[in-house]
DNA sequence: GTAGGGTTAG
């Protein structure tokens, strides 16, 4: 695709004179190809200055849109919007399409927004741009903004294709709404998109996103076709829920059938040794990519080791890896390193990782605060605790509310720690009494050391008390039958107490409790955590 | 001759 294009490239600079389908022909094999840049600099240069009698069409702005959403250049992009105005191209749908794609893939969700509503005419295209643009975008919220476009879309009657289900599905892996989900799957059955590569793929995730595994592995069984992209996928749910034997089975499955893994299959393997703390697995997994499948190691699978030897205990061989790596470690890897240390109680390490590499030269996001925060707490230090959280403040910084949500009959519902606003806040605060009644029954002490707060030990007990999943699975017990599972969504990780507590109550009220943090599921049943307490 | 889609260590 390169080479052709540069080959017509040279010859209308040498001729200096193009027309508009040569010089679209040039910039559709830049901006497809490799070098995407080389389009952009053919338009802004070339174009203008070397070679004459061309003006761009509505068929140029896509291909210079698309070289611009491949590198994310927001402002070459802005200025290609100016041009289109100016040229009066702005009605045209394909050019209204690719600018909101454009828009979607350099951050500017809004804008894109704003191109989409102005369109008078709207076709499939349309819609699933602006789906996938909401479904990629990163602000809260925009999962449902998704959701909601694809409901209008369904309304005007524009029937939804293969790209257009893979953008909501995605959408509803990451809000976590299994009913939209089933609704999504029930639509593309009906239009027989179901058995397609990319949705059946995408249709895995988001039944593996929104913690029915069961249902995402009978999906994956039943795939006509499978490609790389699609073991990894299953491999990395079943990581995630903790499932790391049939997940290492499954690759080895796939390598059987002469699929050949890629980088990020080996990521979804070291990950699932990494949740069950599969140290020498891990290691020999980290090897062998490079000797047995060509694969070089990257920085996510560095960091996988690096996590997965630090939760191990083994701390000091952990930092002396990241050292030694021959890329240069990022925040990421010192914040687990740091998180492992914390864990097993090496304070002195904990702290001097954080100073060293997370906040140096006065930088430092909110999660580095927070955690060296609750390292000076677990150890005690409430002076130290108390100076790290007036220079989070002084910088004008807050730590995000930690939230749980669960869908009941299709609606969300969501909770904050000690929050009073639910319309059913008076029943939800009496079962979880009764919770605590017969977690008392059983034996169970609150864990107080959890609450980093320099609080008396009734004061802490009562914080504890009312963390927003023991809410939310109180307000799940009293909205669902006898028997039903129940599906938590946290947007941060679990404190210990919690976790206890909703193993305790999987057994004594029989339920099946499915928590999704941050980073993975917990699977509590009769008593027990599929991540046997390793997290 | 132009536009949209599936995984990713915390």
């Amino acid at each position: 695709m390169n080479q052709a294009a540069q080959q017509l490239h040279a010859q209308l600079i040498k001729t200096r004179r193009s027309d508009p389908h040569s010089a679209n022909a040039v910039l559709k094999g830049y901006a497809k190809g490799s070098r995407p840049q080389e389009a952009l600099s053919f338009f802004f240069f070339s174009l203008r200055q070397q070679v004459a009698g061309t003006e761009p069409d509505s068929f140029t702005f896509p291909l210079l849109l698309h070289a611009c959403s491949r590198l994310r250049a927001k402002g070459p992009g802005k200025q290609l919007h100016g041009n289109i105005v100016k040229q009066g191209l702005s009605m045209d749908m394909f050019v209204q399409n690719s600018l909101i794609h454009m828009y979607a893939s350099c951050g500017g969700i809004q804008c894109a927004l704003k191109v989409f509503e102005r369109m008078s005419k709207r076709d499939v295209v349309s819609w699933t741009s602006i789906i996938g643009a909401a479904a990629a975008a990163a602000e809260e919220g925009c999962s449902a903004v998704a959701l909601h476009l694809f409901d209008e879309m369904l309304e005007e009657g524009v029937a939804p294709n293969e790209a257009t289900m893979v953008s909501v599905l995605r959408a509803c892996a990451d809000s976590g709404t299994l009913s939209t989900g089933r609704r999504v799957h029930r639509i593309s059955k009906k239009l027989k998109l179901e058995v397609k590569l990319h949705v059946a793929t995408a249709l895995v995730d988001m039944y593996a996103k929104c913690g029915s595994i069961e249902e995402a592995r009978e999906l994956f069984d039943q795939m006509p076709e499978r490609d790389a992209f699609a073991w990894t996928v299953m491999i990395s749910g079943l990581a995630s829920h903790g499932r790391s034997r049939d997940a290492l089975s499954l690759f080895h499955r796939m390598r059987e059938l002469g699929v050949t893994p890629d980088e990020r299959t080996m990521t979804a393997v070291l990950s699932a040794c990494r949740n069950a703390g599969m140290v020498a697995d891990g290691r020999r997994y980290f090897e062998e990519m490079k000797k047995s499948h060509g694969i070089q190691q990257r920085l996510q699978h560095y960091g996988c080791l690096i996590d997965l030897l630090g939760r191990a205990g083994n701390l000091e061989e952990a930092e002396e890896f990241a050292r030694r790596m021959p890329i240069d470690p990022d925040r990421v890897i010192w914040r687990t390193l740091a998180w492992a240390s914390k864990i097993h109680g090496d304070t002195g390490r904990a702290e001097r990782l954080v100073r060293e590499h997370l906040l140096g030269l006065g930088f430092g996001d909110s999660g580095s605060f927070v955690l060296l925060g609750n390292i000076y707490s677990t150890a005690r230090k409430w002076d130290q605790k108390a100076r790290v959280w007036a220079a989070m403040g002084s910088r004008g910084m807050k730590k995000p509310p930690a939230s749980s949500r669960i869908e009941i009959n299709g609606e969300i519902h969501e909770f904050e720690a000690g929050d009073g606003r639910h319309r059913e806040a008076e029943k939800i605060y009496l079962k979880l009494e009764e919770i605590e009644e017969r977690l008392r029954e059983e034996g169970h002490r609150p864990r107080i050391s959890e609450v980093l707060l320099d609080v008396d030990e009734e004061e802490k007990a009562f914080q504890l008390r009312h963390h927003s999943e023991k809410l939310a699975v109180a307000f799940g017990l009293i909205s669902s039958g006898p028997g039903e599972k129940i599906v938590i969504f946290k947007n941060l990780r679990s404190c210990e107490d919690c976790h206890e507590t909703m193993k305790i109550v999987s057994r004594i009220y029989g339920r099946e409790i499915i928590v999704r943090d941050r980073v993975r599921f917990h699977r509590f049943s009769r008593g027990t955590c599929s991540c046997g307490d390793f997290w």
